[in-house]
DNA sequence: TTGAAAGCGCTAACAC
DNA sequence: GTGTTAGCGCTTTCAA
C-alpha cells in the first residue's frame, strides 16, 4: 500500500463560497461576483487575480443564492408526455438548439400522458420560478391551467392548435391533419378504410386526428370499416400484429391509417412479409414523418408533424419573453403559430385515382 | 365585446410568498411553512386553515428560497451524451421510476458526446447544488473530474465499467461485451468478419467494444476483414447503405458486427431485400438489445446492454446517498456494480458450428 | 403547538 | 473601479 499524498487540497466539507474566493484573491465579494458574471467594469488586473483564485480553488457559484438575490432564474420548464417515442426528443433537440444561444436552459419534465402527473410536474417546476414554460398540448387540469395563468411568465403550449391557449401556442391542427389525410386517401380511390391506433384516451392529439379523419370520410360518404387499438409493447411489433388481425377480420379493407409511423412501419413489414400488394391492393399511411423509417425498402406515406419547427418556434417565443405574457383579466397577449403539416406520399399510397380499384 | 369580469383575482404582479398565506390565514409564517412541508406538530385546525388559504391564493412555494435556507436540493443531475438513440431514454425511464418513490427529482443534461459540452453542462448543474450526479461514462476532462471529486455529493458513473471511477460506477464492461460477441461469432464458424460502426472517436464505449472484439478475434487468429463508419442521418438507412457497400467491396465477408442495433437492423433489411441467406451465407449481430426491433420478421442477434438495470441501480445508489461519497484523499468509498450483458442469438447468427461454411 | 430572530450565499443599489 | 449595506423567501434554532 502506498500512502497517497495529495498535491491538491482534499475535498472540502463545506462548499466554497464567494467569500472564499474573495479572501483568496484579496478582492471584495462584490467585485468577485462582478468578475464571475462579467458585469460592470472591473480592471483587467483584479479580473485576472479573481479568475485565478476561483479556478485555483475550484469554485462553483451557487445559483440558488444567486437566483434568490437577483429574482432571476434562467431555466425554462419543458413539460412533455413521453420520451419513448421519437417525437418529443426531436422537439427537445430543437428547443435546446435555440436556447443554446441564450442564457436560458431547458429543464424537462415527463408526464406519461397523466393529467395528475402533469399537475405535479408543473407544480414542481413552477416552484423553481422558471423564466418560461413550454408545455405539450392544450388540455390541462383546471388546477394546472390556474397555475399557468398566474405564473406571470411566458407560457407556450405546443404541438396542437385545436383549442384555447393560455398564452402562446405553436403547433399544427391535428383535426385538420386527420382531415387532410382522409381527403388524400379518398382522392386516391381507396374506399374501405381501417384505422389502427393507441389505446390512449388522454392522447388528445391522436384523438383529434381521428376525429378529423372520420369527419372528412363522412363528408365523402364513407366511414371507417374497422379499427384496432393497442397499448404498451414494441410499437413496431404491435403494428405488425394489429395489421394481421384487422386484415383477417375485415379482408375487404383497402387502406389502413395508423395513428403513428411506428405502428405503420410494423404494418408495412407485415404486408411485405405476407406478400400483400402495397399500395395496389392495400394502401398504408402513418403520422409524424419520423426519419427513422428512411431505411425501409418502401417509404410509408405519412405527414410531417413539424416537430423541429415547433420546438424552435416555441423556444424563440420564450427567448423573446420580455413581453408581458398574460395580461390581467383581458385577452391573452400570446402569439399563435399554426404550422402546416405536409403529406409525404412515400410509396404506400397510390397517387392517381385512375389506378384505383374503384375508378371514379 | 363583452366586458370580462373576473371571479378569480387577476394574475398577481408579485409572486405570492409565505407571508401572503400567513396573512390570509392569520397564522405565523413559520407555522404555515410547517404545514406546507408536513413537518412538526401542527393542530388539525390550523392545518386546515393554512391549507385552505394556500389553495385559495394559489400559492406555489419558492424552492429557491427553501433550498438556500435548508441547504438541501432534491435534484439529481443526470448527464448523458444523447437523447436521439434509444439507449439513454431507456436509462432515464428507469432512473425516473426509482426516484419517483423518493423526494428526489432527475434533471437531465445532454452533452452530444462533446467533452467541452459535458464540462459546461456539469458546471451548470453543480451550480444548482444537486444531491447527486449520474453521469454517463468514465472519461471526462480533467476539469470535469475535479469538479466531480470536490462536489461532495454522491457521483455515479454509468454504462461503462472499464476504467477508474470517481466514486460509484454501474455498468457493463464493453470490452468484455465485444470479446463475448467475437467469441460467439467465431464459435459459430464465421471467419471473414466485417465491422460497421459510428464515426465517433468520443464514443468510448463503442471504441471499447471494438477493441474487445478485435482482441478476441486476434486470439482466434483472425482479424476484421473490412470496416466502415458513418456519421449522421438515419441509422437504419445508413446501416443499409454501409452493408451494401461493404459487401460489394469485400464479398468474402460472412459476418457483420454492427456497433448498434439500429444500423444492424438496416443491414438486415438490406440482406432481406437482396435475398442474401441470413444467417447461412452471412451472419449479423448488433448491440444494445433495443425492443424496437421486435417487430422485424427476423430477430437480429444482439447483446443486452442492461440499460434499465443500470438506470435503476444508479438511482438507488443516489437515493441511498446518505453515505459519504468521496473520502478525503483515501480510496473511493463508492460502490461498483458490474452487470452481465447477455447475448440474444435471435436468428441472424447460426448456432451450431457444424453448420458453418468452415467446419472445424 | 406556536412564534421570533437569525441567516443561507448571493446580487441590487447605492456610496466612495 | 471598488466597496458597503440590505435584503431575496424561506428554514433553522431556540424560546414561549
Amino acid at each position: 500500500m502506498t500512502a497517497v499524498t495529495d498535491d491538491k487540497p482534499a475535498a472540502p466539507k463545506r462548499p466554497l463560497t464567494l467569500r472564499d474566493v474573495s479572501e483568496a484573491s484579496g478582492v471584495s465579494e462584490m467585485t468577485v461576483s462582478r468578475v464571475l458574471r462579467n458585469r460592470g467594469d472591473v480592471s483587467e488586473a483584479t479580473r485576472t487575480r479573481v479568475l485565478a483564485a476561483a479556478k485555483d480553488l475550484g469554485y462553483v457559484p451557487n445559483k440558488i443564492a444567486g437566483a434568490l438575490a437577483s429574482q432571476r432564474v434562467n431555466l425554462v420548464a419543458v413539460i412533455i408526455p413521453s420520451l419513448s417515442n421519437m417525437v418529443f426528443p426531436r422537439v427537445l433537440t430543437a428547443i435546446s438548439d435555440v436556447l443554446d444561444n441564450t442564457p436560458l436552459q431547458p429543464v424537462v419534465g415527463v408526464t406519461n400522458y397523466l393529467p395528475e402527473r402533469e399537475e405535479k410536474v408543473l407544480y414542481e417546476m413552477l416552484s423553481w420560478r422558471p423564466s418560461g414554460v413550454i408545455i405539450a398540448g392544450l388540455e390541462h387540469s383546471e388546477a394546472a391551467k390556474a397555475m399557468l395563468r398566474s405564473a406571470g411568465i411566458p407560457i407556450v403550449e405546443i404541438m396542437d392548435t385545436d383549442g384555447t391557449p393560455i398564452d402562446s401556442v405553436v403547433g399544427i391542427s391535428h383535426r385538420r391533419a386527420g382531415r387532410m389525410m382522409a381527403e388524400t386517401i379518398v382522392k386516391a380511390g381507396y374506399r374501405k378504410i381501417g384505422f389502427l391506433g393507441t389505446k390512449m384516451p388522454l392522447d388528445h392529439r391522436a384523438r383529434k386526428r381521428f376525429e378529423g379523419f372520420t369527419e372528412a370520410l363522412a363528408k365523402a360518404g364513407l366511414e371507417v370499416v374497422d379499427q384496432e387499438f393497442y397499448a404498451g409493447g414494441s410499437a413496431l411489433a404491435k403494428g405488425r400484429e394489429m395489421t394481421a388481425a384487422i386484415l383477417e377480420r375485415s379482408p375487404e379493407i383497402d387502406f389502413l391509417y395508423y395513428s403513428n409511423d411506428m405502428i405503420g412501419a410494423g404494418g408495412l413489414l407485415h404486408c411485405l412479409d405476407a406478400g400483400i400488394d402495397v399500395p395496389g391492393r392495400l394502401g398504408l399511411a402513418g403520422f409524424n414523418g419520423i426519419e427513422l423509417l428512411d431505411g425501409f425498402s418502401m417509404q410509408l406515406a405519412t405527414m410531417d408533424s413539424c416537430r423541429a419547427e415547433i420546438g424552435r418556434k416555441a423556444a424563440e417565443i420564450i427567448a423573446q419573453g420580455a413581453e408581458v405574457s398574460v395580461s390581467d383579466g383581458g385577452p391573452t397577449r400570446g402569439r399563435r403559430v399554426e404550422l402546416n403539416p405536409t403529406i409525404r406520399h412515400g410509396n404506400t399510397l397510390r397517387l392517381r385515382p385512375s389506378e384505383g380499384l374503384y375508378p371514379e
